[in-house]
RNA sequence: GGCCCGGUCGUCAAGCGGUUAAGACACCGCCCUUUCACGGCGGGUUCACGAGUUCGAAUCUCGUCCGGGUCACCA
């Protein structure tokens, strides 16, 4: 049997704005044609002319491609089914709702715009009475030629139950009288979301409709369109819905109060791309035979599969992606770690002889994000007013009375140093300690104390000094010394 | 409210009739250590509840409860 090449697409509306479960949408669309060698294509689903946004598309293609998400086919590049905007193929769409019209399966309506909003109950509960479902010929002809506006409305089997499958969720049965004669072709012209997905995925041989789960209910309607034309159904795959924890402790749709839930707003929050698209490929799917949780866009695209997506609902755990970001943080090499942390070093030291390697070593293993640095380094640049007391530390035997003495050593040997090194620095320090017959700590809290003010720092006494220089080094230990009234 | 879907540690999750019910984040403790971090080791009444099927159920069936989704000329 000849296996038909895998075609999935990504068919954002352009909102301006990528949330990160259309990211995730996206990605295992991505994901779902890469692991099987097909094609991922991107369209661009405008067919809401009233929420029209300027640069809009600009935000999608800049999206996919800081995440790595390369389409094969698209507005910007092409390929043999297009055009892929919605808007431009608005002929296609008014030709299909035609066909079916003359084939039975869907009517012209004239109801106004009122006169469905009283249709409502107070809940907004209540849909169409299908009014004009069997109008008379004539009179459709009538009006049609009067220029009356109108929609062309699919026409649903009253009884009955239409049964689909969904890769993830299985077999589905929704009742018919569930279904409501929705609008294919709204009254301006253009097809609603449900009839042009039909239209274009049909013609643009997609083979796996991927989505979230919130269209699940939907998808009967989809089969009966299908069905009316005479077209093959794809492969439906349901996505969970990603979640968010609110202050109570409940769960519901992610949205603007649990936090960033786009794209660019997780990046300017000082997430790193391949962590997030990281994070939201483990939300909602989880490896086959494997523990491996930090993957590549490249490894995923090896592992994916299908049965591992999961059915339940994930709430978005933002501590989880603060590991992984620092997980890669952690993993870059030292010029990479050099080049992203340097806005964020230059904030801090402005000019002036630093020794970048030293600094970039306490770092790397200790920040979750770039955006920490300046924070966390600040005492290098001024040192903080401090109390004596301090100087104070029970497990490194640290007391009022030793910390004068063992800062007055220091300042002795550091001054005596030739070269101004970590290694020289280290060493002297430690034959110090040796020679004083004190453990290392006696003779370091002090000295750390003295040189960052702070009795929590990154690094240590040698490297804080290593940094600081020798000049401004000795001027912080004699502070020191002075705050201690020796 | 009708319909649809879901329910394994706080969170992400493995599990597919027989397991000491994996792993990860978070949390706590210990170790390493000049503080912190990294790293290492260890800890926690986790299968919503109730029936049923079965020699045996987290796994199958039914009911209950809870959570979510959906009922637009929005996508």
């Amino acid at each position: 049997m000849e296996k038909k090449i895998v075609r999935t697409r990504f068919a954002p509306s352009p909102t301006g704005f990528m949330h990160v479960g259309n990211l995730r949408t996206a990605l295992y669309e991505y994901l779902i044609a890469k692991s099987q060698g097909g094609s991922f294509i991107l369209r661009i689903e405008d067919t809401d002319q009233e929420r029209f946004v300027e640069g809009a598309t600009e935000v999608i293609y800049n999206t996919l491609e800081k995440v790595g998400l390369r389409h094969d086919e698209g507005p910007d590049i092409g390929g043999e089914f297009g055009p892929y905007i919605q808007s431009e193929r608005k002929p296609i769409y008014k030709e299909y709702a035609e066909k079916l019209v003359k084939s039975g399966h869907a009517y012209y309506c004239f109801c106004t715009k009122e006169r469905l909003d009283s249709l409502h109950d107070e809940n907004g509960i209540g849909g169409y009475d299908r009014k004009c479902r069997d109008l008379p010929k004539e009179e459709v002809e009538r009006r049609l030629a009067a220029g009356e506006a109108c929609v062309i409305r699919q026409k649903m089997p009253i009884e009955g139950s239409t049964t689909f499958h969904d890769a993830v969720y299985g077999d589905i049965t929704i009742d018919n009288s569930e279904l409501e004669d929705q609008v294919l072709l709204k009254s301006d012209g253009f097809p609603t979301y449900n009839f042009a997905n039909v239209v274009d995925d049909h013609l643009m041989h997609i083979t796996h409709v991927v989505r979230g789960s919130e269209y699940l209910t939907s998808t009967p309607k989809y089969n009966l369109l299908y069905e009316a034309f005479g077209w093959e159904i794809p492969q439906y795959v349901h996505l969970p819905m990603i979640m968010g924890k609110n202050e109570d402790g409940s769960v519901s749709k992610l949205s603007k109060r649990h936090g960033s839930t786009g794209f660019a707003d997780l990046v300017e929050d000082g997430y790193l791309p391949e962590a997030i698209v990281n994070y939201i490929a483990l939300l909602g799917w989880c490896p086959k035979e494997s523990t491996q949780e930090i993957f590549s866009l490249s490894e995923l695209e090896k592992a994916f599969s299908i049965d591992g997506i999961s059915k339940s609902p994930a709430v978005f755990d933002y501590d989880k992606l603060t590991w992984l970001n620092g997980e890669y943080i952690r993993a870059m090499a030292p010029d990479e770690f050099m080049a992203a942390a340097m806005p964020e070093l230059r904030k801090v030291f402005r000019s002036g002889a630093v020794d970048w390697d030293v600094l970039a070593s306490i770092l790397q293993p200790r920040i979750t994000k770039f955006k920490e640095i300046p924070d966390l380094i600040g005492f290098l640049r001024e040192l903080p007013d401090y109390s004596s007391e301090l100087f104070i530390n029970k497990k490194s035997k640290a007391t009022l009375e030793n910390a004068p003495v063992m800062l007055k050593a220091a300042i002795e040997t550091l001054d005596a140093l030739p070269k101004w090194q970590l290694g020289a620095i280290h060493d002297s320090l430690m034959a110090l300690a040796q020679k004083l017959e004190v453990k290392n700590g006696t003779l370091l809290w002090p000295v750390r104390i003295a040189a960052s003010g702070m009795t929590v720092t990154p690094g240590g006494a040698m490297e804080i000094l290593t940094i600081l220089g020798r000049e401004e080094s000795l001027r912080r230990l004699k502070l020191g010394l002075e705050k201690l009234g020796a």
